[in-house]
DNA sequence: CATAAGAATCGGAACGTTCCAATTGGACGC
DNA sequence: GCGTCCAATTGGAACGTTCCGATTCTTATG
């Protein structure tokens, strides 16, 4: 004991290495690797020695130094381009559960929709190794810049879609959840049913709106474009639609919203405009968030299940990582119309639970 | 070209390093690392040579060897207790924000409130050379089982202070927050006040609720136990208190909750029970979070602003990290009451704004 | 023209790990 | 008593970087 505690004494300037704790265990180096790899080919009695001498001179595993070696660092990247939305958070916590009691450890980092960041982020993953990355792209991300950064790496993306870029991608069906969405209101009685939120450059905006038109020409309806409004996709947004639509020459009585957080702007800036949303007009989110079930009135949305589509996306990724093989593929989640009060059931003037 | 074509074609099996990029551009490898480093040595036209060569390789930075070699890996682990939880993720965000131009990149780990995780994620980190950790602590994690994995690495505890820990703490005045909004409560003319959400074990609650008590005691009056309710700090936490608070002889008739989600469920339970808050019973949360302004009615919240709080936590860190004195500080935030409709303002029935 | 000074670049050791090949020490069979 | 085999352990090279000290090249100065 004496002499281990003057070793420590001494205050070798570094940090504690393998080699410290074989000294210490009596032990070589290679056989300290040994037992930090699990190997089956040191004696119990051994393995105990040196775990020990771990703990008490508290080792810290220098990962660096493995991946140097080849080993994987057994970190997943997710780059997600907005948790201040919490959708993408729900996503997020998807993403991590199905990391839970796998090899890998989650890492999280927030693009706030900018693509230099983006940049930064990617980058930095890279460098520390990361096995994996689920990428949630940023607005106005083009697959050349990402391209370079992405080289060799297995990468799942999330919601948005690069065109161009060779990789998985796991997303909601948009288009026919909107499409669903869109005929409901129809089905009501409503005849001038809007879609507001969103601006014309975002790809999943395009998608949702192509349901949007869909239903309308199944329905046999012409789309009206002053029916629809683009804003920013906060709440604020969807506050904003709402003089537009009621200053119509024939105002809006519906309207399907590019997301949930626009929607509920858009109920709350109705309710204080006097319109009685649920009753005077008819209101639809997108993704189904948490939070719509404790508004009110409470949201009707189409129900995308953030938490299974980041579950999805990580298996995916993981899967991806297993076998070598990083060969794209697309998943399309279902989607699931989730009727609340702040839009009629069916037939005009009924409504889903009291 | 033909030269190095040739040299590429060949596939030299391993990653592009920086000797294969000193090759390309005619150095040798500790200029492409002082070019790597910025360093003012090097001539500009040679800079040029190297990162372009760089670009055509696309090579990539591997930290873990640089690490090895004692530079810093310019990562700050942000290891959070609840993402699902938007007061957590605003703390994240701010976090964030405030690492924004500066040295580092901020990494974020969600521990879900679980002491395991929380081990297995700050290891990681720590494995990945992570210069320092802001920490929001796992509910029931004790000093003892961190302190070994935290041992000289700079650490910012946010929120909870886990006793016995040295490491630097931020936080917001909860006492006197709590106190605060009680002492509304019965400046309005409530008698019969109640303390909602939290188990008693958590830190933050028992700060909350002294300062609840201390404004009890203040005003002469008499702390009611059965007026404490604790509960699960969710939607439905809040909702399961509302039988328990009305069924009571002397019924309560406002209440402080632990959170704004406590309080949102609470609020939409009331409402559901035929109980309008804001006139029949009023209703503070705490924390303020985004999702409070747009509640209806929207809620009253003791402002704790998260950002603010992850921001002067991150600026702390940092500055731990740039002088290297790493001597615990604890920094307390003000807190404001947010008066909304979910209470009256001043006096019995009148109200804030319309 | 010799030399000094400074600018730019280079070579090599070191960092902490892994993994291959080599070594040790029994236990066993003949 | 000798060889053989197996289990357990070991030494050393290699990974990609940084940094120190050394080297080369250029230009100014005497």
């Amino acid at each position: 004991m004496n002499n281990e505690t003057r070793r420590e004494m001494e205050g070798r300037e570094g940090r504690t290495t393998i080699v410290d704790v074989a000294r210490r265990a009596g032990v070589s180096k290679s056989t300290v690797s040994l037992v930090l790899g699990g190997s089956s080919l040191v004696a119990e009695t051994t393995r105990e020695r040196v775990s020990d001498a771990m703990n008490e001179l508290g080792y810290i595993y220098h990962r660096g130094a493995a991946t140097l070696r080849g080993a994987k660092s057994g970190v997943i990247g997710m780059v997600i381009n907005d948790l201040s939305n919490p959708f993408y958070v729900e996503l997020a916590i998807g993403i991590e559960q199905a990391c839970q009691g796998g090899a890998y450890i989650p890492f999280l980092a927030n693009t706030a929709e900018n693509a230099v960041r983006q940049q930064q982020v990617i980058r930095s993953m890279r460098e520390h190794g990361a096995a994996g990355l689920v990428l949630a792209p940023a607005i106005g991300t083009s697959a050349s810049e990402l391209k370079p950064l992405l080289a060799g790496l297995p990468v799942v993306q999330v919601m948005r879609r690069l065109p161009g870029l060779r990789a998985s991608f796991v997303a909601p069906e948009n288009k026919e959840g909107a499409r669903k969405a869109t005929a409901h209101l129809i089905a009501v009685g409503h005849t001038r049913v809007a879609f507001v939120g969103g601006v014309s450059s975002m790809l999943v905006r395009e998608e949702r709106l192509a349901g949007y038109r869909l239903a309308l020409e199944e329905a046999g309806m012409r789309l009206d474009p002053s029916l629809v409004i683009e804003t920013t996709t906060n709440y604020s947004g969807g506050g904003a639609a709402v003089p537009q639509l009621l200053n119509l020459h024939e105002p809006a009585t519906a309207a399907l919203c590019f997301n949930d957080v626009v929607a509920i702007g858009l109920t709350r800036a109705l309710m204080e405009a006097g319109v009685s949303v649920g009753v005077d007009f008819d209101v639809i989110g997108f993704d189904d968030i948490e939070e719509v079930k404790h508004t009110r009135p409470a949201l009707s949305s189409v129900a995308v299940n953030p938490r299974d589509l980041g579950s999805r996306a990580a298996q995916l990724l993981m899967r991806h990582l297993a076998s070598g093989d990083f060969e794209p593929e697309a998943v399309l989640c279902p989607t699931t119309l989730a009727l609340r009060k702040s839009c009629r059931a069916a037939g005009p003037y009924e409504r889903e639970d009291r």
